[in-house]
DNA sequence: ATGTTTGGTTGACAGTGTTAATTTTTCAAA
DNA sequence: TTTGAAAAATTAACACTGTCAACCAAACAT
């Protein structure tokens, strides 16, 4: 019997040079810019080294949007640790969300513009996504109980996922005028959903 | 000096076809099967004729989205013909929004999944964009000088485009749970933004 | 009939994802 | 320490891709 000459986290740290070269390429010319050969050019090994730790390169890319996922995570979860009330803490929130769309807006590209990526069969894709959608969940939850909000916290959920989502795509496409603040929008959107459903249910 | 052959009729229709055979490929196999040889395979040419006709493969690909704007914009003014209140008329086209995203979903895919590849340069397809905004945007027009809705116009048209656009787009990308129904969320959310701006400003 | 312009094809180049075959390295057992 | 099998990594090959230049063919004004 012999063993794996590579350990784990080695195998981890691989994994991460890849995801890293991907996104970096990503950055510098777009989807058909990360390519199995650029990526290996660019971490110094063979082209088709990435095979061996990837399922091919649909599964980097997978990867790669994960990573994103994650660090938008981490990215509101820093911000809801400042905010205590609820209320407030979806209004920072869906700020942050604005911000990051166009702070980052790199890695806010990997995230959604790439959704059409097959990605049902990457459990840690999936994993990823619905931790973002559960955060803002509980804070929904929070402000039913606070009474800020009325009606059922899963489709309150969707709605304001939903509202914020789309200013912010349609922002990233272009088909919002120049002289328009995504932010000011998101702003609106999110004082408009507040107020329909401050009170009465439906 | 020497007149081409080929009428403008004929070039269009030429330029029709290459479309066509893009979207049916698109259909098949998502964007990495729209290729220049696969299209001239289907359409029976050489696989450089297309160059003669579009500036490249980018080209081909933001033609056919015009023309899924275009059926976009067809389909809605269809449904406008049949309503005559504005409030009415709002809301079908939420719906016909809905019902566009999940009965021609290829349609709907080409038109958004395909966001990111530079269009700013393809005038023709901003010019569809708009026209959808444009349509859009007379509606909300009326709802508000029949008294319906109450704030800047424009402002309101983002809003409610974003936010059945946000809902739809959440959807197709599966980030809402199953059981959900994406049309009924749609509802949720126009009824919410009509409620918030039925009558105080801000 | 001739020569130029346009329409269309072929061939080539550099690059791609992926698989198979091959080499190199690693490491436990003899 | 030598050996040999498993693992790690590379090279070679295949069938593609977008794009461009060179080439051939048809059409038309003179």
């Amino acid at each position: 019997m012999v063993r794996p000459a590579m350990s784990e986290d080695e195998i981890d740290a691989f994994r991460e040079r890849v995801c890293a070269a991907a996104l970096e390429l990503f950055n510098e010319g777009g989807l058909t810019a990360v390519s199995m050969r650029a990526i290996a050019r660019r971490i110094g090994c063979s082209h088709t080294l990435p095979y061996r730790y990837f399922d091919g390169r649909d599964a980097i890319i997978a990867a790669m949007r994960t990573r994103c996922y994650r660090e938008f995570l981490d990215y509101h979860t820093e911000i809801l640790g400042q905010v205590e009330e609820p209320r407030e803490q979806l209004l920072a929130l869906a700020r942050g969300y604005a911000r990051f769309a166009s702070e980052r807006a790199s890695q806010f590209s990997v995230m959604f513009d790439l959704d059409h990526i097959e990605a049902s069969e990457h459990v840690e894709l999936r994993e990823a996504i619905r931790d973002s959608w559960d955060a803002l969940f509980r804070v929904i939850q929070g402000c039913v109980e606070a009474g800020n909000l009325v009606g059922d916290e899963r489709a309150l959920t969707y709605l304001f996922w939903s509202g914020v989502h789309g200013v912010l795509t349609l922002a990233k496409t272009g088909k919002i005028a120049p002289g328009w603040d995504a932010e000011a929008i998101v702003e609106q959107m999110v004082s408009a959903l507040m107020r329909a459903h401050a009170s009465s249910a439906q």
